[in-house]
DNA sequence: CCGTGTGTTGAT
DNA sequence: TCAACACACGGG
């Protein structure tokens, strides 16, 4: 991150020291009656304590990763912050859980730990497209689209994976084959939707069944819209990479309420958000910090 | 014993 | 939500 300008000896603690202590400059960050500053953040009426430490930067960092960590890419900080490293503290914070971080905090590990995932980050960040300015998207690999049918949105609560696709992208063992699988496909929302994917040898074809009716209803899919099959990959582990399901009205269907929805919340049509391990960043770092 | 971090209050 | 202040508490 970029390190806190300005300096610390504009404050006089000499001349009765032993009464008033020193505030500081720096948001969440409070003196210590020993001279330490000590560094704390507020959540839902709570004070979270991040620990302390010798010199007020060092704690106004710390605040500002728990803020980043609790309050998100828009959280008001003592620092701004504009370059890849910074980005990529941000996708390591995003992909921790509060209490993971703030245990990292106290125990003065979180440099070593960031250090450590930015190993992973740069090992897989050829992944990432880095076109237009500072827009990260996501690695995602598109699979195949379908134009669903009648009978994909009828009552046979299935859709028909073509042939084709489903061999070459849901391979699945014989054994597998009559039981069929659970796969977990991730819309725009973030919703996971587990469907049972298997292979119907009476008609010779690979469907989505268990599940996908409520997929139908609750996406309002109308035959003639699109259905959209593409994987992520998790850059935190990248061993593991993500089915994700996406639909868009085809020519015909009600296309206003839904693109209306689309234009808010999916990040591939806007591009001014994007979803990244959960979690929704702005595009433009740079103007989201405060000094 | 001493530093930490909690209890508490009042302001924004 | 925030910082200021006092001090209880717990590890060494």
């Amino acid at each position: 991150m970029d390190m806190i300008s300005g300096t610390d000896d504009d404050y006089s603690e000499n001349a009765e020291s032993r009464s008033k202590l020193p505030s500081s400059k720096y948001k969440g960050v409070v003196p210590q009656p020993n001279g330490r500053w000590g560094a704390q953040i507020y959540e839902k009426h709570q004070r979270v304590w991040l620990g302390t430490f010798n010199d007020q930067e060092e704690a106004a960092q710390v605040y500002d990763i728990a803020a980043l960590r609790f309050r998100g890419q828009n959280a008001v900080t003592n620092l701004k912050t504009t370059n890849d490293q910074d980005y990529m503290e941000k996708l390591f914070l995003t992909s921790h859980s509060k209490d993971e971080i703030v245990d990292m905090l106290r125990k003065h590990t979180y440099e070593h730990e960031l250090e450590q995932s930015k190993q992973y980050y740069a090992a897989s960040i050829c992944h990432m497209d880095l076109s237009g300015s500072n827009t990260i998207n996501p690695s995602r690999e598109f699979l195949f689209e379908k134009v669903v049918t009648p009978s994909d949105v009828g009552k046979l609560n299935r859709i028909v994976i073509p042939k084709q696709q489903a061999e070459k992208h849901f391979a699945m063992n014989p054994e597998s084959a009559s039981k069929g699988l659970l796969l977990n496909f991730e819309d725009e929302l973030g919703t996971v939707w587990r469907l049972r994917y298997c292979y119907w040898s009476s008609s010779q074809s690979y469907v989505l069944t268990k599940g996908w009716s409520k997929f139908v209803k609750e996406k309002n899919l109308k035959a003639g819209d699109l259905v959209c099959f593409w994987r992520s990959i998790n850059m935190v582990h990248a061993h593991h990479s993500k089915l994700h399901i996406d639909c868009k009205p085809g020519n015909g269907s009600d296309f206003e309420e839904m693109q209306s929805r689309v234009d808010l919340l999916d990040p591939v049509q806007t591009g001014s958000v994007l979803r990244l391990f959960g979690v929704n960043i702005l595009e433009k770092p740079d103007k989201l910090y405060c000094t």
